[in-house]
DNA sequence: GGCTGGGAATCGACCGGTCTGTCTAGAGGT
DNA sequence: ACCTCTAGACAGACCGGTCGATTCCCAGCC
């Protein structure tokens, strides 16, 4: 009982702090969504800001188990699997899609600068995700996708600041073409055969 | 004296929602700040949303105003000019610069989604922003330091898009490297002579 | 089995403070 | 006299967080 509680709060709490923004969400907010009264809040998490974290903790788990179901399909050539997998993140965080917006990225440009829990967290997941994207282009190279002379790491880097760029500016134009942009150069121009 | 008031109240607010974003700064916070009445502030803004949308337009009269600068400046090159204004913008909004983040990129993540206000405007800054980067590569084109087949247009979205990501990612790091990979990337490949 | 002690978890009233925005009064220039 | 602008007290909602009371569960003992 005691962890559905704190599951459910955490839930909620993902899905208000995602679409709303940590400060735009207040406590109570997710305590009447939730249907949880104040006090078991303050009982599981010591602080909004902690709370947060677990937040981050949950997004960062489900993110790493959809890179690996599709960056991990061995059936699937690497440049391949990498391509389904944008595909897919711009269905769910595109405009059109039902959330709108990486939570990481949201996250990092509201409070990383000011949050010494939250800092740490966020660089954390990015250079795992990094790392995730970084094996899938070890792994063209090694099949001869890819140039042996690119340096998998950087452009794996360099990937996935940029898609964190459109979905950006995806957001500033409501609309996916930043996203339809950065596909085309990714693989038409960075990662072309 | 009535303009004075409410140059020195965009002047303020600028720098704080800049810094500490848009939720995160009080009006009050800014009318200490500014040594300026409550009433007076009301009697020039209708509501900090709006306050918000003068702020930005401020932001961006900035900004046409330094690219205006480096990009027009006939004497370099168009390639070299848009480099330097680069590693001026790192300088300026990088982690070891003063002020850290673009107040455009901020303000999309923040409150893009939820401010018809204000998402219009970010959308027509990004336009003006990405068409001057544009006029340069256009420029690089004619004068053969870029292969004529290069779409200027998307190639100037691209690349201001990858700057968002790029000063996102060094804020969640803390540190100036994505900014350098972005500049590697962007002159070494996108833009190889 | 029945009893009990005690920590875990729940519950919501309550706290001081802060939020954006309003209102009325008056200062100052023309 | 008029109108723009200054001035700040005030309103009412809401903020994150605290606190003490209560309920619940279950291990340990008889």
């Amino acid at each position: 009982m005691a962890q559905k509680t704190r599951e459910q709060l955490i839930e909620v709490g993902l899905k208000q702090i995602h679409t709303a923004g940590y400060g735009a969400t207040g406590v109570n907010e997710i305590l009447a969504l939730a249907e949880v009264p104040k006090g078991s809040f303050y009982h599981h998490f010591p602080s909004k800001e902690v709370f947060a974290a677990a937040v981050l903790q949950r997004y960062g788990e489900g993110e790493t188990h959809r890179w690996e179901m599709i960056l991990g399909d061995k059936n699937q050539a690497p440049l391949k699997r990498l391509r389904l997998y944008f595909e897919d993140l711009i269905s769910v965080y595109g405009q059109t899609g039902p959330i709108s917006g990486c939570l990481m990225g949201n996250l990092t440009l509201e409070i990383a600068d000011h949050s010494d829990v939250l800092q740490p967290m966020l660089k954390g997941c990015f250079g795992a995700w990094e790392d995730a994207v970084a094996e899938a282009l070890r792994e063209a190279v090694a099949g001869g996708e890819l140039d042996p002379s690119a340096n998998p790491g950087e452009l794996a880097s360099f990937i996935v600041n940029n898609w964190e760029g459109a979905l950006l500016r995806s957001k500033a134009e409501r609309s996916d073409r930043a996203l339809e942009l950065f596909l085309d150069f990714t693989f038409k121009v960075l990662l072309k055969g």
